[in-house]
DNA sequence: AAAAAAGTCTACTAAATCTATATGCTTTGT
DNA sequence: ACAAAGCATATAGATTTAGTAGACTTTTTT
């Protein structure tokens, strides 16, 4: 499952992939609007900032911004950033291996194989996504269902 | 990621399919061989029984057996018996689903879209995929690498 | 210049979950 | 009768996650 952190970063993402080139959003705005505790969302962009992916303004006026087009920016990126896993398993993990303290020889592993294939179709689809495809993916079903 | 009873679950299983058909096999003996700590894959083994995939035989000579064949006990149904998340949403879980607190609208969530789509393909998978396969896995690699 | 608006940074706490251990009980074979 | 093994529940310990607090800096407005 992914942390609460990375599924608010990614909430906040897509309200700024929306604004892409226009003013800063506050976090307060973010916050209220989404849904998410204030002070836990500060930390959470600011380490979005800290990696480069926004640029931040202070003072009356300020807020955040995307750095980049937001078709430029993919999931799988914001999950590694926030210590989402993608891998079920950490003998299987390319960012953040650890070695299956009770498995004998990885090279071997028939389970950890078969999850070496669960890893690669999650990859696959979470680098081909991008901010702009969930905003996207949002407004077609906003198009099914909503008016 | 997978928990370690997850895990441990799936090892003890590979085992257990690995002598399918013949004499019960002892907690003690799977918990020293695949480095488990024994009192941990007590619980499970039970867990897994009570689900009707074991059986057990107590007292001298007794043990664990699997039920059913190897082949027809599925990775994604151990998963789901030992707890373990499929989905990387809750909102997206077919087994385990909650509504995530701070969505406004499910049903126009460009996230959870894309996210039903990652699930869906890892459950292709992990369906798919049953503890024979992992038998069969784990010999094609050591015909592989080793001798 | 002062005040207000906003982000920055670090530390801490609380809650939940996961992992593991402990203890005593029951069944079965010798 | 005794030992081997599983059954069942309770509890402790460790780790992680989520959230809160508070003091500080920068920028804009008045």
């Amino acid at each position: 499952m992914l942390s609460k952190k990375t599924r608010y970063a990614l909430k906040a993402l897509v309200v700024l992939g929306k604004n892409f080139g226009g003013i800063p959003i506050q976090i307060s705005r973010i916050a209220a609007e989404e849904h998410i505790p204030k002070k836990f969302l500060e930390q959470i962009l600011l380490d979005l900032r800290n990696a480069g992916l926004l640029f931040s303004k202070k003072g009356s006026g300020g807020g955040y911004g995307l750095v980049k087009d937001p078709s430029e920016i993919s999931v799988v990126q914001i999950l590694r950033l926030t210590g989402g896993p993608v891998a079920l398993l950490p003998c299987v993990s390319l960012n953040f291996y650890q070695k299956c303290e009770e498995c004998e020889n990885e090279d071997t592993c028939g389970i950890r194989d078969a999850f070496v294939e669960v890893r690669d179709a999650t990859l696959k689809i979470l680098t081909e996504t991008s901010i702009a495809d969930l905003i996207l993916r949002e407004k077609k079903l906003l198009e099914k269902f909503g008016l």
